[in-house]
DNA sequence: ATCCTCCCCTAC
DNA sequence: TAAGGTAGGGGAGGAT
């Protein structure tokens, strides 16, 4: 499993290892990776077979065992590794010699990088294996009858106990003996050790374990509690993490209130999303629907103000290079190899921040925000914390972590509410200050922005030059834009300053909080050597996994080691080279801006619980009423509809942990083409065909824990739509209707011509307003902004749910009116639908807050007297045309458009591009802290408790290997851990099946193939032989070995139909 | 090689 | 009581 305190740094990873780090709700049904890497391991053993010459064929293969050893076999641990010779079958627990990870084994036809690292494959024939294996039961049985212990649980584990433990050593060694395992004493070559016991480890001791399966002490008691063996992954140990004193079962335990409030049909019925108005309410309330609500508005935000200060700088430029020449310093994006000045700006803990906007009484202290309020569900509440006070991080309080978690590391931790309206006025505030600074903004969410002021500091820079200032230009440009943020929001930001994406990105965790850094070339390689791959923006859980596993370290003072084609192989060609590039600094990552729309998705997956196929209908037409609105909103028509659905899974218990969560489920996507391939938006449309969709999967309604709906396949919806009028990506179309509502975008880019170009960065204006700003606190400025804020504010609300229950399909009134009128007030914490103010002038105010940016230039006549470096200003018709532009075209493209014409044209006019000083002051290096103090805040939130995960290795059956991690042993108990309970899962059947099948038809796989299902024979054998002749549904032991059966007898049927077709005859297994 | 489809994964 | 959404990147593996 994943925890995450794997994926942060040192000490920093004080965390729960019965977490995950995953915000992704996708908790697959385990028994579905398991099986993946189980196929992976046999088909890779089996190969092996059948490279041997050992001339058995392929109906035989295990004919001259006893029969005991395929019974015992899956009884018995097998070792870590295949054995390459006469060695303990512990071997593969001793630390590997240094520089050669031994344990790392591959597949022979290794690519020779991997050969070099890995040194030679040593496995020997599967037959060889087989008759080790043997030998080895019969020591174990034979110890086995000897103990005369109280139960097996814990059979074929041996245990080295490291340093001091809770429980303590003699109790866990009481434990092992009481339950069939061993304890060793010691750790050396001779003695077999399957598995390290601990609390701690020293960094030595870390080093010394890194090949071994270390676990905590709870592997051991929670496996006798459960009376089974559990999976040891789920209690791997973690660096700096405490030892697991929840246990990690919790992800299998059920939540009692959920359990109490679910037995009540009316609390069902009021509760649940069979309930009336459910889907509204829900998403007025979901913080997560909230975040990614917002952050499509502010991307549209940015790309609209960013299209037409395009333009505008695009002309400007051209006068500017004929004016200053070609030395002076440039902005934007036009300068050829200039390092770019890139900041990343993100609110510190910004949802507690905004809360405590208004309640100064809790400063300073534990405060986090949740649903949760007061002493409401005392010490088990499930509300998730969506941010946690740096005071509160100090007691491990993380982002993602339950409200009960959090308790119990702070009992005093104080809760606020969600305030989502505010959330948004700070935002927009915040990137208002941002785009009067910058020559690019990329929106990246509510409350952080990534920002290319290469011009703005290049200004500076020289400026600075002239004043012969030791300053970094840099560094004071984002302390002036911390201080304008707060002085706006009166909250704090941090900042971060580097060369690129990536290393600003990493620059911030180390300036949070309230603070920034700038992370200069010279400190990159050694900064990089203490990081982990987790550090890296975009690299997390499955990525340390991969890197662990094929790559044998998640360090990147590691990684930085490996070839190109090495770290490609392991992640993939894009993620390979992404890293390559990261770990030496390197990012290429230019800012985003919005793109055109590819989906457009309706998804809860939360407090699904009906009892009846009417209420699941009910609801799927609910959520495609939705799609609709939202499709509308934004002018699409699909042609292809996903409804993905998520059903418990099996092994999961009806209510999970989380109070009404969807628990661990299976995941099953089906997708079909809507209304026979033509665009629609149309709800009954969807709705039909989802419910369709979601009746062909049979699924016991009681079953479904999460529903989705996503369209795919967009196209613009052409011509007036039937319904709502929103802003929307509409290409084509008269300017009134591209410009939503008529009011405020027409005089946008007609009325610019007038304002824009005389005030264009008049200089005059800047120090008036610069001097009311200090001296009457809340001025003119602040008016401006207002104006400014209020306008974004304005045309961004609409999207958000709490806005008036529409009508189906209300007649669009072009050119006049209110967008949207709310008929009530809605409750809830959402920003609520404001009437529609008179229209303001955008571009004015911008035009105004532009020119407040020279202020930080110290000689401002020496620089751009004429140009404000406000990039954020729109295109007047007059600039279009001077760039050959009809500005009438221009006016009914849709942003993405006009930003390509614009650059065209602009490269087209400008004819080349001005050069720029590369000259950069050295300023004196900085000394990095340890990776303790690096990041105070660990990025990773809490979440989920999650199930073991395998991941399937390496791309196809040849190319798969063996791995410590990831052996046979595991694989095995794996197996049987999931045999004991439930019937199979579906998806590991048909998968496990196809899997046969293939084989089967492969003229290698017969024997692989045989060999497995002689296995699974045996395994059911085990287990449920009584049910092999035998019909009887009796109890719930009966359900599950009846479907397991009928699971053997199924694949085996399909099996004999293509050994038939193939040799003629069936498959003998006996 | 390059495309397509079906997912998983990531971020906030 | 609680509100575990959402879009896009990209890998795996098959079709062309
Ligand atoms: N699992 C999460 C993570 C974040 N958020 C919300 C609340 C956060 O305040 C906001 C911003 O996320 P950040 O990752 O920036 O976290 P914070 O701003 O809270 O803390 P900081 O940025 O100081 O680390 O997003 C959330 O609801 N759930
Ligand atoms: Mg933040």
């Amino acid at each position: 499993m994943e925890s995450e305190e794997e994926s942060t740094l040192g000490e920093d990873r004080a965390s729960d290892p019965i977490l995950s780090p995953l915000a992704s709700c996708h908790i697959l049904g385990q028994a579905s990776r398991w099986l993946c890497n189980i196929i992976s391991r046999l088909s890779y053993s089996v190969t092996l077979a059948t490279l041997t010459p050992s001339g058995s064929n392929s109906s035989d293969y295990f004919e001259d065992e006893d029969p005991g050893f395929l019974e015992a076999l899956d009884a018995t641990v097998l070792p870590g590794d295949l054995p390459p010779s006469d060695e303990s079958d512990a071997e593969d627990l001793e630390p590997p010699p240094p520089g050669q990870p031994s344990l790392k084994r591959r597949h022979p036809d290794p690519d020779p990088v991997d050969e070099a690292i890995y040194g030679p494959s040593h496995f020997g024939n599967f037959g060889e294996y087989a008759h080790r294996k043997r030998a080895k039961l019969q020591i174990q049985n034979s110890e086995i009858t000897a103990a005369g212990t109280q139960s097996q649980i814990l059979k074929g584990i041996a245990v080295y106990i490291n340093g001091y433990t809770e429980p303590s050593i003699q109790e866990l060694r009481a434990l092992l003996v009481l339950h069939g395992g061993v304890f060793q004493p010691y750790l050396d070559k001779k003695s077999i050790v399957t598995h390290i016991v601990t609390c701690v480890l020293t960094e030595a001791k870390m080093r010394e374990f890194k090949n071994m399966k270390v676990v905590y002490p709870t592997w051991l008691t929670e496996s006798v509690k459960a009376g089974t063996l559990l999976p040891w992954r789920d209690f791997i140990f973690v660096q700096g993490a405490p030892p697991a004193s929840m246990p990690r079962y919790a992800a299998d335990a059920s939540n009692p209130n959920a359990q109490r409030a679910m037995a009540k049909p009316e609390w069902r019925s009021a509760h649940t999303a069979a309930a009336p108005g459910f889907i509204k309410g829900y998403f007025q309330h979901s913080r997560l629907h909230f975040l990614s609500a917002l952050k499509a508005e502010l991307v549209q935000l940015v790309a609209e103000a960013q299209t037409h200060a395009e333009a505008k700088f695009a002309q400007e430029e051209e006068n500017t290079v004929v004016k200053v020449g070609p030395d002076s310093p440039v902005k934007g994006k036009g300068r050829a190899s200039e390092a770019r000045v890139i900041m990343h700006c993100d609110f510190d803990c910004f949802f507690v921040a905004a809360g405590l906007l208004s309640r100064p009484d809790h400063r300073g202290k534990p405060v986090v925000v949740c649903h949760s309020q007061g002493t409401q569900g005392g010490s088990s509440s499930t509300s998730e914390i969506a941010s946690a006070s740096y005071e509160a991080r100090d007691f491990g309080i993380k982002n993602g972590m339950s409200l009960q978690q959090a308790r119990k590391l702070c009992p005093t931790v104080l809760t606020i509410p969600y305030e989502f309206q505010r959330y948004k006025d700070l935002s927009l505030k915040f990137y208002t200050i941002l785009m009067s600074h910058a020559d690019e903004v990329e929106a990246v969410s509510i409350d952080e922005a990534l920002i290319d002021v290469t011009g703005a500091v290049s200004r500076l820079r020289s400026a600075a030059a002239h004043a012969g200032s030791p300053h970094d230009p840099a560094k004071d440009f984002a302390e002036r834009i911390r201080a304008e943020v707060k002085e706006a929001t009166a909250c704090e930001i941090s900042v971060g300053i580097s060369h690129n994406v990536l290393l600003a990105r990493l620059a911030t965790r180390r300036a949070k909080p309230a603070g920034s850094l700038h992370l200069l070339p010279a400190d990159v390689p050694a900064l990089m050597a203490t990081l982990e791959i987790t550090h890296l923006w975009g690299f997390a859980g499955s990525h340390r996994d991969k890197a662990r596993e094929k790559l044998g370290s998640t360090a990147l003072s590691a990684l930085a080691t490996k070839s190109r084609a090495v770290l490609c192989d392991a992640l993939g060609p894009k993620t390979g080279k992404r890293l390559y590039n990261a770990v030496r600094g390197i990012d290429h990552t230019e800012l985003r801006s919005a793109k055109q729309r590819k989906s457009v998705s309706v998804e809860i997956n939360y407090a699904i619980r009906f009892d009846s196929n009417e209420k699941a209908r009910d609801f799927v037409l609910g959520m495609a009423a939705t799609v609709e609105e939202r499709l509308n909103e934004v002018k699409m028509l699909g042609r292809q509809i996903v409804l993905k659905i998520m059903k418990r899974d099996p092994s999961a218990p009806v209510e999970g942990p989380k109070f009404m969560g969807h628990g661990a489920c299976e995941v099953f996507n089906k997708q079909m083409p809507l209304d026979d391939g033509r665009a629609t938006s149309d709800q009954k449309i969807i709705g039909e065909q989802a419910w369709k969709m979601l009746k062909s999967f049979n699924f016991p309604p009681a079953e479904l824990r999460g529903i989705g709906i996503h369209i795919n396949k967009l196209e613009p919806a052409d011509g007036p739509t039937n319904t709502d009028s929103k802003q929307g990506k509409l290409p084509f179309k008269p300017s009134e209707a591209v410009i939503h509502q008529p009011s405020i975008n027409q005089p946008r880019i007609s009325g610019h011509a007038t304002t824009s170009v005389a005030g264009t960065s008049a200089d005059g204006s800047l120090p008036a307003i610069e001097e009311v700003d200090q001296a009457v606190l809340d001025a003119l400025p602040v008016d401006v902004r207002q104006e400014l804020e209020n306008e974004w504010r304005r045309r961004s609300e609409s999207p958000f749910p709490g806005k008036a229950p529409q009508p189906p399909a209300p007649p669009i009134q072009h050119g006049s009116g209110p967008l949207r009128l709310r008929s009530a007030a809605p409750q809830g914490v959402f920003p609520q639908q404001r009437s529609v103010k008179p229209p303001t002038r955008m571009q004015q105010s911008a035009l105004r807050l532009g020119p407040r940016n020279g202020a930080y230039v110290i000689d401002k006549n020496s620089i751009h007297p004429n140009r404000p470096p406000n990039a954020f200003l729109r295109p007047t018709d007059t600039d279009l045309r001077k760039l050959d532009v009809d500005p009438e075209v221009y006016a009914i493209l849709p942003p993405e458009v006009q930003r390509e014409q614009l650059t065209v044209a602009r490269l087209l006019q400008a004819g080349g591009i001005p050069e720029v000083s590369g000259e950069r002051l050295t300023l004196k290096p900085r000394k990095y802290l340890p990776p303790a103090d690096l990041f105070r805040q660990p990025p990773p939130y809490a979440k989920y408790p999650e199930r073991p995960k395998l991941r399937q290795q390496g791309r196809k059956g040849e190319k798969m290997f063996f791995t410590e991690a990831d052996d046979v042993q595991s694989l095995i108990e794996a197996w049987v851990n999931a045999f004991k309970k439930f019937p199979p899962n579906e998806k590991d059947l048909e998968f496990f099946a196809k899997f046969l099948v293939q084989s089967v038809e492969s003229d290698t796989g017969v024997e692989r193939a045989v060999a497995i299902v002689k296995w699974w024979l045996v395994l059911l054998r085990r287990y449920w032989g009584d049910y092999e002749h035998f019909e009887d549904f009796g109890d719930e032991d009966a359900r599950v070995a009846m479907a397991w059966w009928g699971a053997f007898r199924g694949v085996k049927e399909r099996l004999d139909l293509v050994a038939r077709k193939k040799f003629g005859g069936r498959l003998s297994v006996r």
